[in-house]
DNA sequence: TTGCTCCTCACGTCACGTGAGGTGGC
DNA sequence: TTGCTCCTCACGTCACGTGAGGTGGC
């Protein structure tokens, strides 16, 4: 009675959708053995099993290893085993929370690549741009050795390592921009859930390409855009490189995008 | 000048917080290499590089393999990618999700496991139960020959393949339970977002322990205890295992609560 | 010259998946 | 007997981590 409804491997695996092998290597690791076996080999399993090795799965998806599992169910505290899962729940929480960060991260990349995409990259022009959440960095020192490495390292530190948005560069002053376009004076992530804003209003946008921290001539043509415009600079300048490794650009071919802060034109 | 720049290998794993050997994994298979290599096999990277394999980091963390990492990067058409990286936005979307269910998948355990360890697992009692929201299945057909495996299956099909939380037994009324205590009218899920609920009220609340599906004398000793105190039954009942394999007990002592609803006794 | 860094194998790890080649059950 | 299922190796995969043993740079 009770045997006849042990279960082969492979039916066993239809249940369970669980793969023949993945059985095979629960059994060989001692994580999870059927009921039986055959001098042939065989393996049988009891229906039971079914909720035993969805247990498995469980905790596999919680994030625990399998060699942990193997402890937990040999483990014969509970208490160990409840303090282990209310630490997982928090790992899972913190997951969550990633995944959101991330999610948000990977839409910025869109937006900047959608952007990048649809520009007029020849053209200087005036437009309105919405407000827009972003995270400034301190303020750069560039008189070091390495011009470029430290203030960077610098910012990375300052967000201890974690993820972070695409990256930008900051200046107090078109005066700035000017004197010294590829040492911007603060670097500024493009995080949506940034303490600080990139303030709506109309800016004076141009397009430039190279590789990273190369402007070209684009500071003297927004210049000159401007004085032959009537058109006053406010502050400050922001520097975006909308297209780059993930654009199927040239390396030296990346899209910057320089906006730069003007005094609302009487329209 | 720009020589001066460079970056050895173990400067720029300190930058990028990258091991060593990831960088050499990532040279290795033509996902990443360094800007320069020298004649004595030494690698020498470029500071805007950390901008490069900061992106190689984001793409993966998006859950995106290595493969496909270079592939985009060495894919020239940014509508592929952007097509991509939308997939790749909406599996994240699915990702959080899964991971908000896990979390609550995870709390059932927990709470199972404490009401398990607190029960005071030799008396019978009234105990007053708050509402539960459940998923029940559908009605179980255990004529077949395998009497326990194919309602339970087809429960599992029910909910396709996808995780499910704690899995109970549901009787329609105690004389069901009764008559047949491990064949279950219908099985039930505790999961929290189910559609359907354990009402809030009174139940006559009784443990036994023993392997799944085991009921031993309870069901005769819960009757009794009604009797005996002018206890009047409504429906439906529940079977719950509270302690099984994460509990750190033998298999064959695996704590069965069941919950039988009754009339509201007038106290 | 010393000590540190870099190099290239080679092997380990984790959780399986995929055959090859052979036997067993009905 | 046929065809299907089961078995045991052995090797592959993915994204690295960890030495061993040796050379190069300052």
């Amino acid at each position: 009675m009770k045997e006849k409804e042990l279960l082969t491997i492979g039916n066993f695996s239809e249940y369970t959708k669980l793969n023949r092998s993945t059985l095979i290597y629960y059994d060989e690791s001692g994580l999870f053995s059927p009921v039986e076996r055959r001098s042939n080999g065989y393996r049988y399993y009891a229906p039971e099993q079914i909720s035993t090795v969805n247990l498995v799965t469980y905790l596999q998806q919680f994030g625990i290893p399998l060699k942990k599992i193997s402890e937990i169910m040999q483990c014969k505290s509970p208490e160990k085993t409840i303090k282990l899962l209310q630490e997982q729940k928090n790992s899972l929480l913190d997951k969550i929370e990633q995944t959101k960060y991330l999610f948000k991260v990977l839409n910025e990349f869109l937006i900047g690549m959608q952007e990048g995409l649809a520009a007029d990259e020849n053209r200087i022009s005036v437009q309105h741009v919405e407000q827009r959440a972003i995270k400034l960095g301190l303020v750069n020192d560039f008189s070091k050795h390495q011009p470029f490495l430290e203030p960077f390292r610098k910012f990375c530190d300052e967000n201890d390592g974690s993820v972070l948005y695409p990256i930008g560069g900051y200046f107090d002053s078109m005066s700035d921009f000017l004197k010294h376009p590829s040492e911007p004076d603060r670097f500024f992530a493009m995080d949506p859930d940034g303490p600080h804003i990139m303030s709506e209003g109309y800016y004076l946008v141009g397009y430039t390409r190279g590789y990273y921290s190369q402007t070209n001539d684009l500071p003297q043509r927004i210049e000159k855009y401007a004085l032959e415009n009537n058109i006053v600079f406010d502050a400050p300048v922001y520097n975006v490189f909308l297209l780059n490794e993930l654009s199927g650009v040239d390396f030296d071919k990346y899209l910057l995008q320089v906006s730069a802060r003007i005094k609302t034109p009487e329209a």
